[in-house]
DNA sequence: TAGATTGTTAATCGATTAACAATC
DNA sequence: TAGATTGTTAATCGATTAACAATC
């Protein structure tokens, strides 16, 4: 159990806990690094690697016990104490978000989406308040709001993630396909939806 | 200009191109690795290894010339001769996508979704076709689909993925929260909103 | 020419994989 | 005990960064 994980073991660890509660329906009680791997396509050095790093509990020739590796795996990935997000940009994309059920499994609490244009205030389908973004000061105030989701068109993200900036929230996750500027301590991840595809496109023709 | 460009390369190589078309707007028509180094934040010599992969416009002293090495990004990545692709779901996050319009100009383009309830089919907002499931082999057969796009729900993504793997179609993006399984020579890209937002969150707690 | 900037070679850094001792 | 499986140390691999010669 080592103290400096890699962001890249960070990302597999939820690929771990999904394949654990899966299999866990299906009423195993121990599995192995071997099986893991198979399952997800890995290395099996590498899922030993990866799960020693979050969790003390394989045993050699038993293997891992399932029930105490998903409970080293949440409490690890903080899947308990939920983390405040809100949604600025109530268009399409925003509102699939706002409404898009599987954040909460994963520790996120989306709460909201703002709007420039007034008329998106409201509710959202699954009943999740829209406000305009006048009120964000306001509401950035009162509550304690961990990350926002930039789900504007391009041309006025900047100028949304400046608000946010503004308003004292350091990450900031952004849909808009153009790179954002902000002070160095706010934590930017560009999640642009063309961008993978177009990866994944490059790919295929590199395979070709 | 090397002949093996790693992932990460081509992960950066959107990111040059966006910045490029912007100041090309304002006019600029030479630009040095330094200033896009600082632009993206990104290390310098790196800046000029990538573009070195792609191009051999550079010249010392005077740096890139911007209209040439736009032209060398665009080859590359292919953001000329269109991909096809296709949705699968045609509920809120499917339809966002379908009328979604960033993909265009990175080369992709995004024709129909398929819903397997046939109350959803009919046209999209923007006028896009959807079709029911039950369309796709028909369809599949009679045109060259080459990048699919998962956006049902979890509990169907697996079944959607083996339908699609059926059909020819060798690249997947998946924005269902599950691990799919597939035949080695399909591509499968997971692009689970939840864990890029939960990696931000965790990121946010280990700066604390 | 001198200074700036490229492209590339070598050094560093970090992540993955292999080998293996520990142990159930 | 023998076999299986873990955790860790060492080796490999690949990507980033530093150093520097080439050159405009």
């Amino acid at each position: 159990m080592s103290d400096y994980i890699s962001s890249n073991t960070m990302k597999r660890l939820p690929f771990y806990l999904e394949y654990l509660l899966k299999i866990r329906d299906e009423g195993i009680v121990n599995v192995s690094s071997k099986a893991i791997a198979v399952a997800l396509n890995l290395g099996e050095v590498q899922v030993r690697k990866d799960l020693a790093s979050i969790s003390k509990n394989g045993r050699p020739k038993i293997g891992y016990e399932i029930n105490s590796l998903i409970g080293d795996l949440q409490k690890f990935l903080g899947y308990k104490d939920l983390t405040d997000a809100v949604i600025f940009g109530a268009g399409k994309l925003g509102t699939a978000l706002l409404d898009y059920n599987g954040f909460e499994e994963c520790g996120l609490n989306v709460l909201m989406a703002f709007d420039s244009n007034p008329k998106k205030a409201g509710k959202s389908d699954s009943g999740k308040p829209i406000y305009t973004l006048d009120e964000l000061p306001m509401i950035a105030k009162s509550m304690n709001i961990s990350i926002a989701i930039i789900a504007v068109p391009a041309q006025h993200a900047q100028e949304v993630c400046d608000i946010i900036v503004e308003n004292g929230i350091k990450a900031i996750l952004n849909f808009a396909p153009v790179h954002l500027d902000a002070p160095k301590d706010v934590i930017i991840k560009n999640e642009n939806l063309a961008y993978s595809l177009a990866l994944l496109s490059i790919e295929l023709k590199a395979k070709k």
